[in-house]
DNA sequence: CGATTTTGACCGGCGC
DNA sequence: GCGCCGGTCAAAATCG
């Protein structure tokens, strides 16, 4: 991905937060005093514009390269689906249902305890053969020790172990929306920023997000959706690169678009909205626009 | 009292 | 074959 088609966006941080109180001006204030707070207001209005405008090119373009990478995806999976699986021998009770479709979202009148059964071989052979992979980042308060990452889903706590590379421990979530949705999801604090929750992805989800509003009002502050990329450092308003990073994507169900694209317009949105320095410049460009109205209609 | 979390035991893969 | 390590299981503890 482009990084550098990204960095344009990423800094809201321009000291745009102009007095706006300032244009409360006294009467007894010159008249070129005005014109030039004006004139400057007027510029960095424009400057916010093309900002905006250039945030809404970046995004295309990321909708756009996102829409291709699934495709692509897709068509991996179709081909995927024709190797053979590697090692690791199933249970025995896995032959009992060895005619079920495997990949592909098997629908059916299987009972639940059948969507286990399957839910627990698909796993399997993902884990070894294809699964889709991603990290996300999560900012949190250096002294929140939960690892809970408020993400939408619902989660159910299976297992907790330190691991040998990163002291704090990591915790191992199963997705409990649905029943037979097997997502899994690890997380864990960052080595190199203990206050960032690095949450890794293992599948998708056959089911919508149950809540979409505890996505943008959790407690934790989404950073980014990325590979292995560092998680973003120092302010806790850089926004990293947007994408899902994937390691092989041939899981069986397909990503619903509409979905990612909705979760991703949301996380922007929600980054955008929590800035507080944008949503400062945005007041300010607001009420700049307003009383330069005010004035031309005088 | 059911649901959820915690935590030690267990399992399988992998490197030596 | 052995030990290490990550991941999972499941009984106990805790919570609402």
């Amino acid at each position: 991905m482009d990084q550098s088609s990204l960095s344009s966006f990423v800094d809201t941080s321009l000291d745009l937060t102009i007095g706006v109180t300032r244009m409360r001006v006294e009467e007894d204030s010159t008249t070129s005093a005005l014109v030039d707070e004006l004139n400057r207001v007027s510029a960095e209005n424009k400057k916010l514009s093309e900002m905006l405008t250039l945030m809404c090119e970046n995004y295309n373009v990321l909708r756009k390269q996102l829409m291709e990478y699934v495709n692509k995806s897709n068509n991996m999976t179709e081909i995927d689906q024709t190797s053979p699986p590697k090692k690791r021998k199933s249970p025995a009770r896995d032959d009992a249902v060895s005619s079920a479709v495997i990949g592909g979202v098997s629908e059916s009148s299987s009972t639940d305890q059948d969507d286990l059964f399957l839910c627990k071989k698909k796993q399997r052979e993902e884990t070894v053969v294809k699964e889709k992979v991603s990290r996300v980042y999560y900012k949190t308060e250096a002294s929140d020790t939960t690892l809970v990452v408020k993400d939408g889903y619902q989660w159910r706590k299976y297992g907790q172990k330190v691991t040998r590379d990163n002291p704090s421990p990591r915790a191992y979530f199963k997705c409990a929306s649905a029943p037979s949705c097997c997502v899994k999801k690890k997380v864990q604090r960052s080595l190199e920023d203990q206050s960032v929750l690095v949450a890794t992805y293992e599948g998708e989800h056959n089911h919508p997000m149950p809540s979409q509003i505890d996505s943008n009002n959790g407690l934790n502050r989404y950073i980014s959706l990325g590979g292995h990329t560092a998680p973003a450092k120092g302010s806790s308003s850089s926004l990293a690169e947007p994408v899902t990073e994937s390691k092989k994507v041939t899981s069986p169900s397909r990503m619903d678009i509409p979905d990612v694209q909705k979760l991703l317009v949301e996380q922007m949105a929600s980054s955008l909205t929590k800035d507080p320095n944008f949503t400062a410049a945005l007041a300010a460009a607001v009420t700049g626009r307003l009383y330069q109205q005010n004035q031309t209609e005088k």
